[in-house]
RNA sequence: GCGGGAGUGGUGAAAUGGCAGACACGCAGGUCUUAGGAACCUGUGUCUUCGGACGUGCGGGUUCAAGUCCCGCCUCCCGCACCA
């Protein structure tokens, strides 16, 4: 062999070199595209949650596309027809923002990162059918967030209402309650205050019990984190509404209780300070003045004021009593913020001894204190710490002696019986604000006619397009830029044709996010948002990866329509996702990336320094997919030495393609079935990097093999690689495409198909036994992996070491576990 | 406060109740080399009187056998946060 081509066969691995290569290859043979009408695999739909064009793919994009990408790449190997498509979430605030910046329209930004992002997901090697890709702000999609606007307009689940709602000042706009924080607002981290306006709500409210109950087909297949999550944020509780008559008030007032069983232990009565009921019963009383100017600070008071748990309870006494139903007791009604006007009926009977906050304010305002449970801790009165749990009920008349859930019923029972009350429940979850104060997002399809009112804009009318930027001011003040552009906003009412305006607001860009996954399978489709046809065929989504960040807001919202298109007939499953992965972040010396903190690593760096292959790699092998990653821990010079390992077995295997892999060494063909078999299992349960660890295995006991064992023209050799290659072809594409080039086959490696593991094969020919004496382990012996419970007991009670240890005593006891163990107690 | 999750070598991590630390990173030593930031090989939990002993946050328990199951703590992370 001359020199030179012994240093080419020797080379280095050039990744830079091999990623060139294959690109425009791939381009032409399309591996992933998904649903030619001559398919006869079975589908699989896996779906990664679309970016938001922000600028070029980070470090996070990086991992959460490698760990799609193992997945879908998987079921192609599998022999499964997998549509894993990709589109963006292109409205939204960073492009407006950007746009006011730059002085330009947001498209120009917007279309300009999809471009940049869409080049590096190619050069990433992503899976994805380039086909079927989709923008949330192009007219073609948006037109259908107008028209499934209409069609829960129609069924009376998008209405408008005046209500306090999230403001924030720094955004200008309003937010729904998922997109508070702790206070503030999740993109911007402004206080959010409230404002009472009009605005556009969805009635996820009617689907409260539906998203709660059928959250048990999701059982086991989501994590059990975002299931919790999503049970607490509906925050369903039982209980029961109670009629308390006021006195001065010809209605009475009903409040809602978890605990009527405590009834008899109320002492006094609450309404929410920004209540309308609480305005009506200050209203002309001599204490309107010091109510109003209470209600004036605590509306001063932002929402992280009130977050504050330990801030001292403050209210106003109104000078009026609600009567006891149960009892006739007069109860004193006050005022107070610390409960909520938006929740049950704004009102509660407050039972101090039962309910740490009400025994908080009755302290605080001298109020009596009641024991009706006798829960066998001590005394309210006495350690200022309520007594909220079991116990039996005392002080109650006919309720006396019961248990809690006992007297719930019973007291339940009684006030259904006197038209007094009913039971219950509540949620915690809202109705969902989708108004949004802004320009780059989907205009409402509403008009405002003065004789009519709201009137729907007609379904052949839309798209209704977003007007141009040019013109408008996009700065945030409070109203929708699109008030200025006066020639899009002054139109004729479409039921009477008399002058009108259009709604100014524009949809909360999750509307966008809701229904995504149902386009991709129909999104050239002009006529309606996704074909039944369409539908049928794919959905609905077998794996679902992201982030955790969205276990709240996009994932409830998603369930919300699907079972609202459920109810209209276009579906027929009610829950979208049926399998969901979060994968962890990608931190940087413990802490999440950021230019201002110093520790940002850039993916383009490191792709520019390891090479794809090695960055998917490590991404991949750092750890289980849902924990964070670290990046200072990972080592992608160790993924480009693997790499380079694995591709120089391609050169050393000397048989030809199609050599009978029978006729091989049977202990490699062991090793190659067992890391088949071993990987699949693996990655379908999302150990991926355990995957990857039984490659390495088989990557090193074939070099093994080359070296001193059966020779690089033994026909295991070129199983194992062959294996070797298509394994990491869902983690190394570029590389397992070189291989399998190497091995002389055209591509591409990723449709080769998972070979088929022998049963035989897995079977090793002898494995190591331990001899255990009172768990501890004394001996290990060789034997056969088909030796019985029996044959092993023997051997273990033969065994030289054994018969010392034991010197003659009988065991009282053995265990033998064959092939692996036998445990003697002595 | 309520709810959820997690604590294993120097590091990232493995382990259907059955040999704790697979696979890597790092480190140390070696082979080959003009050279090594290449390749390959060996070693690497702790202690040790070299026989072994100990070891998965802490304390109990169940079991022939516990990182794994149960009970009680501690610590950290995440979510919710006056939801009556």
């Amino acid at each position: 062999m001359s020199t030179e081509a012994n240093d080419r066969e020797h080379a280095a691995y050039d990744f830079a070199h091999v990623q060139e290569k294959w690109l425009p290859v791939w381009d032409r043979i399309e591996p992933f595209k998904s649903g030619r009408p001559d398919d006869k695999r079975p589908k699989k739909y896996v779906l990664d949650m679309f970016p938001y064009p922000s600028g070029d793919l980070h470090m996070g994009h990086a991992e959460a596309y490698a760990l799609g990408d193992v997945i879908s790449r998987y079921w192609v190997q599998k022999g499964f027809n997998v549509l894993h498509p990709i589109g963006w979430d292109a409205f939204g605030l960073p492009a407006e923002n950007a746009a006011i910046k730059r002085n330009e329209d947001p498209r120009i930004w917007t279309y300009e990162n999809i471009a940049t992002q869409k080049a590096s997901m190619r050069r990433f090697a992503c899976s994805f059918d380039w086909d079927r890709v989709f923008n949330t702000c192009d007219p073609e999609y948006y037109r259908w967030n107008q028209w499934l606007f209409l069609q829960l307009y129609k069924r009376g689940l998008a209405y408008r209402k005046d209500s306090a709602v999230n403001w924030c000042p720094g955004c200008q706009t309003v937010l729904a309650n998922e997109q508070v924080v702790a206070g503030l607002c999740e993109r911007c981290d402004s206080a959010v205050t409230k404002k009472k306006l009009n605005q556009w709500y969805f009635k996820i409210t009617d689907y409260a019990d539906r998203l709660l109950d059928d959250m048990a087909q999701l059982e086991g297949k989501w994590p059990e984190k975002v299931l919790m999550m999503q049970r607490n944020w509906i925050g369903r509780s039982m209980g029961a509404n109670v009629k308390f008559a006021i006195d001065g008030l010809p209605e009475p007032v009903t409040i809602y209780t978890t605990r009527p069983d405590t009834l008899y232990g109320a002492t006094f009565f609450v309404v929410a300070a920004d209540s309308e009921l609480a305005a009506k019963l200050a209203a002309g009383t001599e204490v309107e003045k010091e109510f109003n100017e209470y209600l004036e600070k605590i509306k001063a008071a932002s929402d992280i004021d009130r977050l504050a748990t330990d801030r001292p309870k403050t209210g106003v006494f109104l000078g009026r009593y609600a009567i006891n139903p149960v009892n006739g007791e007069k109860l004193p009604i006050w005022a107070s913020d610390y409960v909520l006007a938006d929740y049950g009926t704004g009102a509660i009977m407050a039972v101090p001894a039962h309910d740490q906050r009400d025994l908080d304010f009755a302290r605080a305002m001298k109020l009596p204190v009641r024991v009706v449970v006798e829960t066998g801790e001590e005394d309210p009165n006495e350690t200022g710490i309520a007594t909220g749990g079991d116990g039996v009920l005392v002080n109650s008349e006919a309720l006396n002696g019961l248990k809690k859930e006992e007297a719930i019923t019973k007291i339940i029972a009684q006030l259904e019986k006197d038209g007094l009350g009913k039971a219950s429940r509540n949620y915690r979850l809202r109705d969902w604000l989708v108004s949004r104060q802004r320009y780059w997002g989907t205009p409402i399809p509403i008009v405002h006619c003065e004789k009519c009112g709201e009137v729907p804009v007609e379904e052949k009318d839309l798209p209704l397009q977003l007007p141009l930027a040019e013109g408008l001011d996009l700065k945030p003040k409070g109203t929708s830029p699109l008030g200025a552009a006066t020639d899009w906003v002054n139109v004729a009412c479409p039921k009477c044709s008399g002058p009108a305006k259009r709604d100014t607001d524009t949809m909360d860009t999750f509307v966008d996010s809701s229904w995504y996954f149902l386009r991709y399978p129909s999104s050239t489709n002009h006529d309606e948002p996704f074909s039944r046809k369409d539908i049928d065929t794919w959905l609905p989504v077998d794996q679902y990866v992201g982030g955790v960040t969205h276990a709240i807001l996009h994932l409830l919202y998603s369930r919300f329509f699907t079972k609202v298109l459920n109810d209209m007939g276009m579906l027929d499953f009610n829950e979208p996702f049926t399998r969901l992965l979060n994968q962890g972040m990608v931190l940087m010396d413990g802490s999440a990336m950021s230019k201002s903190r110093g520790n940002l690593v850039r993916l383009s760096d490191e792709l520019a320094h390891h090479g794809v292959d090695a960055i998917r790699l490590s991404m991949v092998f750092s750890g289980p997919p849902e924990d964070d990653v670290d990046w200072a821990d990972v080592s992608p010079s160790g993924s480009v030495k693997f790499l380079s390992r694995a591709w120089r077995l391609s050169g050393d295997v000397t048989s030809a393609p199609g050599v009978d892999f029978k006729k091989g060494d049977v202990s490699l063909r062991k090793a190659t079935h067992k890391a088949l078999h071993d990987a699949a299992f693996a990655v379908e349960s999302f150990r991926f990097n355990v995957a990857v660890a039984r490659v390495m295995e088989l990557v090193n006991a074939t070099r093994k093999a080359i070296d001193s064992g059966c020779g690089a023209a033994d026909p295991a050799v070129r199983e194992a690689t062959e294996a070797i290659a298509i394994m990491l072809s869902l983690v190394a594409p570029f590389t397992a495409e070189e291989m399998w080039e190497r091995l002389g086959h055209a591509p591409a490696v990723a449709l080769a198909g998972w070979p088929e593991v022998d049963p035989a094969l897995l079977v090793a020919d002898a494995v190591e036994a331990v001899i255990q004496i009172n768990g501890k382990i004394k001996e290990r012996i060789e034997v056969s992996p088909t030796i019985t419970d029996a044959e092993i007991e023997a051997l273990a009670l033969a065994h030289p070491t054994i018969v010392a240890e034991l010197a003659g005593s009988t065991p009282k006891k053995v265990i033998a576990r064959a092939p692996k163990l036998v445990n003697i107690v002595a």
